[in-house]
RNA sequence: GCCGACGUAGCUCAGUGGUAGAGCAGCGGUUUCGUAAACCGCAGGUCGCGGGUUCAAAUCCCGCCGUCGGCUCCA
């Protein structure tokens, strides 16, 4: 055996991970909870005897590794707790988490908020009694027939499905035992540091067809520390959720009248401008020629687009004049018309058509949320048409452009991800191997790092999606690219070549920002309502001392405006401490204080976000301040 | 859509069967003040909507609307 150490060591054969950690250290074994192979696969029980020479990593408590066994034995526990509350309790699965582990349960009972520090209590006590986990090989064919005499129908199924010839094994502490692969803590002690954290409804198996169970949330840690850590950081994620932000800031609203429709608010309306003059400025740079077009079109369009088959359910129908419309869902449709209205020559292409109309897609109920999930968006959207040789050096073109987007962002870390050929599909191999290795060269020659989802492309073809992570590290996927031979075939799309023969052109649907409800969603929590001066709805307030300065202060407002800086002003009679607590709470960027002092210098006193005290400035210095902050998208 | 929770003043929330409350915001007044909350007063509600139970409903029951948390990271 190989350990961290790189120091090789012997051992018997079938010596367990548990095992080889103690005789390394007493400590070690104590905080073992299970060990690695060769640094890959699955995390291994440490009761699990070692029958080769390998490189071994032993997992200890206080890992992300060790969370996830913790986890798991957490899970257990939760459903032995929920045994001995509601004996009638049918347990179904109980995985550890990215972030913690559920148990999804089928029982009369209808568990409310209120039963969960009942089942913690159980749980506790489950835990103090310090029940050692065993481990036991069991016959499959026994187990499936008593879990049907139990009336287990949820174990039933799942040993049932299990492949055959594999070892079917049982988990037990105390009176409690569950089917599970593993792997599990020593014992109960191990889970010092859980919590519950809510109920959910979830169908069996994730279909909707299949009965409705309940789950439980809960989150599990070594140490008591690491969760009171995780609390917290849940607690500050939900300060700086959009909608409470976009509430307390004024910058959008929500409705009935209009469910999952926001309604953007003059602040809300600067950010989404600005966003939407970000990327005209591009499309100047970038080559494209922006579009408008229609919302509302007859169904025979998305008979011939495919959407009228495949996305039916997701979009709003009308009549009109007898004649059944529907709004749309999508712009391609509308850039495939314009781009098929006249002869197309090679010499034109790639055309690069943009658009930022007004899409509607029906979601269900329960999917929307806030700004992230709505049923009226508007997509920074465009569609290239290109030969097919083109595509590499488009994409090329186009990950230039993204990288230049998300970095003025400040996004941590940007993710990418190739989507190949899924099993259903249109078009020959070869297409599909030509783009394929187009989106994977252009990837490469930018020198991106980017991980591949086979099979995960649309019918119509590969894609590049982008996913960021967020101040707090939370992943969003924004843009997309997205080859399509599918519409320029169901729209029967020509170009000329070079030779004068006739050719189908490729289509790229690209978004880089996303849905712009999404995306303001998504920055809003990414800054916690602190944008940046260029993007600030407000970018500086001037407030008075007292009455005698209002003059000044109002000549001051007027000559930023006229620069063209969006600044507001507070000369009401408060204190001055108050007038800049509501500054900060409003997150404006600068606040600049005019009193007597400033007056008789021709100054201002300038106060950046959150506090600091930049001194006193003149009025030429402010606005090359401000004018280096804007073009420098600061 | 389904499961669960929630919906009281512009906002945040208290009020569990007996006359609808607080703080902030708003309005009026006093105060003219130098970097995170001055003081006094006034006004503000079909308790989401509709129905039911009751002498009496914000409160209990039913339906609807909306919002929020979830709805395979497969033992």
């Amino acid at each position: 055996m190989t350990l961290k150490d790189g120091v090789p060591r012997s051992f018997a054969l079938g010596t367990t991970i548990r095992e080889v950690a103690f005789s390394i250290g007493e400590g070690l074994g104590k905080a073992c909870v299970g060990g690695r192979i060769d640094g890959q696969g699955a995390i291994l029980d440490l009761r699990t005897p070692l029958r080769r020479d390998a490189r071994l990593e032993i997992v200890t408590a206080d890992s992300k590794d060790g969370w996830q066994v913790i986890r798991h034995s957490a899970a257990h526990i939760l459903a032995d707790a929920l045994l001995s509350l509601w004996p009638d309790t049918k347990l179904a699965i109980g995985p550890a988490t990215e972030e913690g582990f559920y148990y999804d349960v089928d029982l009369a009972h209808r568990i409310t908020p209120d039963d969960l520090p009942k089942i913690e209590a159980a749980m506790a006590k489950i835990v103090k009694e310090d029940r050692p986990f065993e481990r036991c090989s069991v016959d499959r064919a026994d187990e499936t027939r008593k879990a049907r005499d139990h009336g287990d129908v949820y174990k039933a199924e799942i040993l049932d499905g299990l492949p055959i010839g594999e070892e079917v094994t049982f988990y037990r502490h105390g009176q409690f035992e569950d089917l599970c692969r593993g792997p599990h803590v020593p014992s109960t002690g191990y889970v010092k540091a859980f919590k519950l954290l809510r109920t959910a409804g979830a169908y069996w198996r994730g279909d909707e067809n299949n009965a409705m169970l309940q789950r439980i949330y809960g989150t599990a840690f070594a140490r008591e520390k690491d969760l009171k850590e995780y609390l917290h950081r849940i607690e500050e994620a939900e300060k700086r959720d959009h909608r409470k932000l976009g509430k307390e800031l004024g910058l959008f609203m929500m409705h009935p009248v209009a469910p999952a429709s926001p309604f953007f608010l003059p602040k809300g309306t600067v950010i989404y401008n600005r966003l939407v003059r970000l990327m005209r400025d591009l499309y100047v740079r970038y080559g494209y020629q922006e579009v408008i077009t229609p919302q509302v079109f007859d169904s025979q369009l998305w008979h011939t687009s495919g959407h009228y088959e495949h996305y039916k359910e997701n979009m709003y129908f009308t009549i009109i004049d007898e004649r059944e419309c529907a709004v749309k869902p999508m712009n391609c449709p509308s850039h495939t018309f314009i781009f098929g209205m006249e002869r197309r020559s090679y010499r034109e292409l790639p055309l690069r058509i943009a658009d930022f109309g007004r899409l509607h897609r029906y979601e269900r109920s329960g999917a929307t949320a806030g700004l992230t999930r709505v049923r009226t968006f508007c997509q920074d959207d465009a569609h290239i048409f290109a030969a097919p040789e083109q595509i590499q050096a488009e994409v090329g073109r186009l990950l230039a452009m993204i990288n230049e987007v998300y970095g003025l962002f400040g996004f941590p870390e940007v993710r990418v991800a190739l989507s190949t050929r899924p099993a259903a599909s249109i078009g020959s191999a070869e297409v599909w191997e030509k783009a394929e290795s187009a989106l994977a060269g252009a990837l490469q020659a930018s020198g991106v790092n980017y991980t591949i989802n086979p099979g995960d492309g649309a019918f119509y073809g590969p894609k590049i999606d982008f996913r960021v992570l967020d101040a707090i590290g939370r992943e969003w996927q924004l843009g997309t690219i997205q080859l399509d031979f599918n519409l320029p075939e169901r729209f029967d799309l020509k170009y000329i070549t070079s030779e004068g023969s006739e050719a189908r052109p490729v289509m790229i649907h690209r978004a880089i920002l996303g849905s712009l409800e999404r995306f303001i969603g998504i920055i809003i929590e990414h800054y916690s309502g602190q944008f940046p001066f260029w993007l600030s709805p407000v970018q500086a307030r001037v407030l008075t001392i007292n009455d005698d300065h209002v003059p000044y202060a109002q000549s001051l407002t007027a000559r930023l405006s006229e620069a063209g800086f969006r600044v507001d002003e507070d000369f009401s009679n408060s204190k001055t401490g108050a007038k800049i607590r509501d500054a900060r709470l409003a997150r404006i960027p600068y606040v600049l204080v005019v009193g007597a002092k400033e007056i008789a210098d021709q100054t201002v006193a300038l106060r950046e976000r959150p506090d600091i005290d930049r001194g006193s400035i003149s009025i030429d210095r402010l606005l090359e301040l401000f004018r280096d902050q804007e073009n420098r998208k600061q």
